[in-house]
RNA sequence: GCCCCCAUCGUCUAGUGGCCUAGGACGCCGCCCUUUCAAGGCGGUAACGCCGGUUCGAAUCCGGUUGGGGGUACCA
């Protein structure tokens, strides 16, 4: 039944990173607008300075936008707009607001207010309310807040919300130099764009009164709210960009897929009312309704999006996971030489690594053993698995073993191989495995031992074999010297 | 200080007066599987902040309290 297109307002700030918090506002905006067949997702980019509206960090809130799936192209999407570029709009709605009496000019200083009032912490008496001051220098532009009564917000996700006249203070609207403020530019932006949903964080419902009362001065009718929870930190603080892991580029950095960043996201402070968690947008979108939305705060549980994270990556078809790691495996990235990198072999091990990777980052640390010329010296591992006396004798009856062409160089050949020099030793193949893992890959943990010599080829096997061996004696001869 | 918001396992949540001896998911713990590590299977741990009301009956409604959080610029 509804007659007017929704037309909800995403609204990011000007710089370049983009927030988990605005990533998930830009979801419900966006679920939102999709939900009606004329429905409108509208970007802009809010800030009255010109000067800030860098190209650069626009395009960067579009591609952060893309990743999680929000595009451009799609009928829905709308923008962006730039709010520096409605200046003249502002000032002659500001003008309007002072011929019609619903603003006034103050030229109060701070100091003064302040001493008048006594506290610091109280707002601007309405000292000029009635002084019938003109435009000039050095004044600025109050709202005139209607005395008595309360303006009711009514909010989506938190019901009714009032504020008594008396608790807001005749806010500036302009500057002394004319320039408007966030608070109405924004509401002159929505007014001009027809916006009828706006959905944000709640940081900003103590501005919404404010806002309200410039939209029914302007003879408009609101839009409908919705504050959403803010998203806090382990300490229950709102996420910020100084203390907090915010940025979606870091987790795309990381290796999450936004697959899983988006229905991580969907869930903080939504869910699905499904048997399951675990769905994709496709199915979501459909259900979401903000008003089911909680109204208490939620932790960004970085845990939880690994444990969904994981879940999307096993669920990869096998050739698409190899796609989805090949940023990781780039020649400016991979840790080995770009000459080294053989994709028949990375082809046949990423199987026996999708299920070990909660990121797609760790692929490499799994597979770097096979694409560097030696592998990675990590001195815990070494500890671990190479004990006086059973890690040299291991090593040199693997080396021996290895060496007999008759052996087919073969996962389960090997392993039976393996098996049987440890049993030599008195080792059960997890001991007897350990100092050849070690040797070959240079880590205790990773992917199943034989195939991983299979593929690294019986030369290059018996090769670290012996430097370890080596490397070993050489201890041994240190200590003992 | 003032205004506003919030309150179920450690975390995200289900729950809208009886289906709740409170369900799921992540985490954590244990067992199984196993060449390491994962994955997988099975099991376990753990919550309605507190005090009063209303009601035959309250996690659910009301009041208070405590505790968290947000806002409070001629910032956005």
């Amino acid at each position: 039944m509804t007659e007017t297109p929704i037309r909800v307002r995403f609204a990011p700030s000007p710089t370049g990173m983009f927030h988990v918090g605005g990533a998930r506002s830009a979801l419900f905006n966006w679920a939102m607008a999709r939900q009606q067949a004329d429905g409108r997702f509208v970007l802009r980019i809010e800030d009255t300075d010109a000067a800030r509206n860098r190209p650069e960090w626009t395009e960067g809130i579009i591609r952060a936008l893309a990743w999680l799936g929000i595009h451009e192209d799609d009928p829905h999407f709308e923008g962006p707009y730039f709010q520096s570029a409605y200046a003249a709009k502002h000032r002659e709605t500001a003008e309007r607001l002072y011929k019609d009496g619903r603003a006034y000019y103050c030229d109060c200083t701070r100091e003064q207010v302040q001493e008048r009032r006594g506290n610091p912490h109280l707002g601007y008496d309405g000292f000029c309310r009635d002084r019938g001051l003109e435009p000039g220098p050095g004044r600025a532009l109050r709202f005139r807040v209607p005395e008595g009564g309360p303006t009711v917000v009514d909010d989506q996700v938190r019901g009714r919300v009032e504020f008594e006249h008396s608790a807001i203070e005749d806010f500036v609207i302009a500057r002394a130099d004319g320039s408007p403020l966030f608070v109405l530019a924004n509401v002159v932006d929505d007014v001009e764009m027809g916006i009828n949903e706006v959905v944000r964080g709640e940081e900003h419902l103590s501005n919404t009164p404010k806002q309200q009362l410039l939209w029914e001065a302007l003879g408009q009718t609101p839009p409908r709210w919705a504050h959403l929870p803010v998203i806090v930190n382990e300490k229950r603080q709102k996420l910020s960009k100084r203390r907090d892991k915010v940025a979606l580029e870091s987790y795309q950095d990381e290796g999450y897929l936004p697959e899983a960043m988006v229905n991580y996201l969907m869930l903080l402070g939504w869910s699905p009312g499904e048997d399951r968690e675990i769905l994709p947008w496709s199915e979501m979108e459909p259900l979401f309704r903000v008003s089911d939305v909680n109204s208490s705060s939620a932790f960004f549980d970085e845990k939880k999006l690994r444990a969904f994270n994981g879940e999307y990556i096993r669920a990869l078809a096998p050739d698409d996971f190899v796609e989805r790691c090949r940023p990781w495996l780039a020649p400016d990235r991979a840790p080995w030489p770009a000459a080294n990198f053989d994709e028949g072999v990375f082809r046949a091990v990423a199987p026996l690594a999708q299920s070990r990777v909660a990121v797609l980052s760790e692929i490499v640390p799994n597979v770097d053993f096979l694409f560097l010329d030696t592998p990675v010296d990590d001195e815990k591992s070494w500890a671990k698995a190479m004990k006086p006396g059973v890690g040299a004798e291991m090593l040199s009856a693997a080396l021996d073993r290895f060496a007999d062409p008759g052996l087919p160089w073969a996962a389960e050949p090997l392993k039976a191989a393996l098996e049987e020099v440890g049993a030599g030793l008195g080792l059960k193949l997890g001991k007897a495995q350990a100092p050849v893992r070690v040797a070959v890959t240079g880590r205790t943990v990773g992917l199943p031992l034989f195939e991983s010599l299979e593929l690294l080829g019986r030369d290059r096997v018996r090769g670290r074999l012996s430097a370890a061996l080596a490397r070993l004696e050489a201890a041994d001869a240190a200590s003992e010297g």
